[in-house]
DNA sequence: TTTACTGCAAACGGTTTGCAAAAGG
DNA sequence: CCTTTTGCAAACCGTTTGCAGTAAA
């Protein structure tokens, strides 16, 4: 849950970005270098209050701008109507969500490479990325049976 | 374009769904099965105007009851706030999504049933559905080169 | 010092809702 | 008739924006 990265660390991905390391973006992204899933806007507002003081049109615009440089990656998924941030791996990873309890699960194979070849020969497209995720139910939610 | 489907097939439809077939419903059902491609219920209200009035809530309210009863898939694309409902052909189709000129095109093959079965074993999850959309350049804004 | 960033408050756009009137079965 | 469904207007909620002040480089 915690990786222990060094504070510096953050301030330098920042930077190497192009962007000012301010404390309230450092704080941003340490929240999501320390989360397994993505976050809404709101919830990373919510866990930066533990830390530091921040407006939520900050969080959105630290986001938006992190975003575009490529330090976190941006999703929707079904079901739920906000847009969720991740911090960016460097992996290539897609979901699987539960429809009961919304529980989200990394998924570590993308089985998707190939196929996206396959499809530039095919339609002349320029294949830039791909958004995959699977919906489900958790064995727990499976054993339960509740509807949702 | 046109598939000249008889009107009355689509009270049919809603009558089969459980649904009263209204003016407003049909009209709406009617729209989406003329369209290629997933409309916006503000896209959906446009359209109708040409046939019938219809309040924007009514299409809303329409739209969500259709989805519900399975009449209608609902999608969120990325780089596009609002929700796409198309209508249910009972094929399993994904979509190609310009990110120049935000053409979206269907794509035939779908390269994830054998996928789904793999991790069902893998994870002990019930599998229900995927969203996958592919993101690229069309030929003509690949050669274009424009930015957006 | 200069420019990027923040906080605040207000606007925004898509979507939802309460309620009385209208229409389907 | 008795339910649903509709239209209208207002509320809602996540997100965006203008602006004056603050902080990073």
């Amino acid at each position: 849950m915690s990786e222990k990265a060094d504070p510096k660390s953050f301030d330098a991905m920042l930077r190497n970005a192009g962007l000012k390391a301010t404390r309230q973006r450092a704080a941003v992204l340490r929240v999501l270098a320390e989360s397994e899933e993505p976050l809404a806007a709101q919830d990373v507002h919510r866990l930066l209050r533990r830390r530091i003081e921040a407006d939520l049109s900050t969080v959105y615009r630290s986001l938006e701008s992190m975003a575009e440089k490529g330090l976190l990656l941006k999703t929707v998924l079904s079901g739920e109507s906000r847009t969720l941030f991740e911090f960016n791996r460097m992996l290539h990873r897609h979901y699987l969500v539960c429809v009961g309890c919304k529980k989200i699960q990394p998924i570590d194979h993308c089985p998707l490479e190939d196929y996206e070849r396959s499809l530039e020969a095919q339609t002349g497209y320029r294949i830039l990325s791909h958004k995959l995720a699977v919906y489900g139910r958790c064995p727990a939610c499976a054993k339960a049976g509740d509807k949702p």
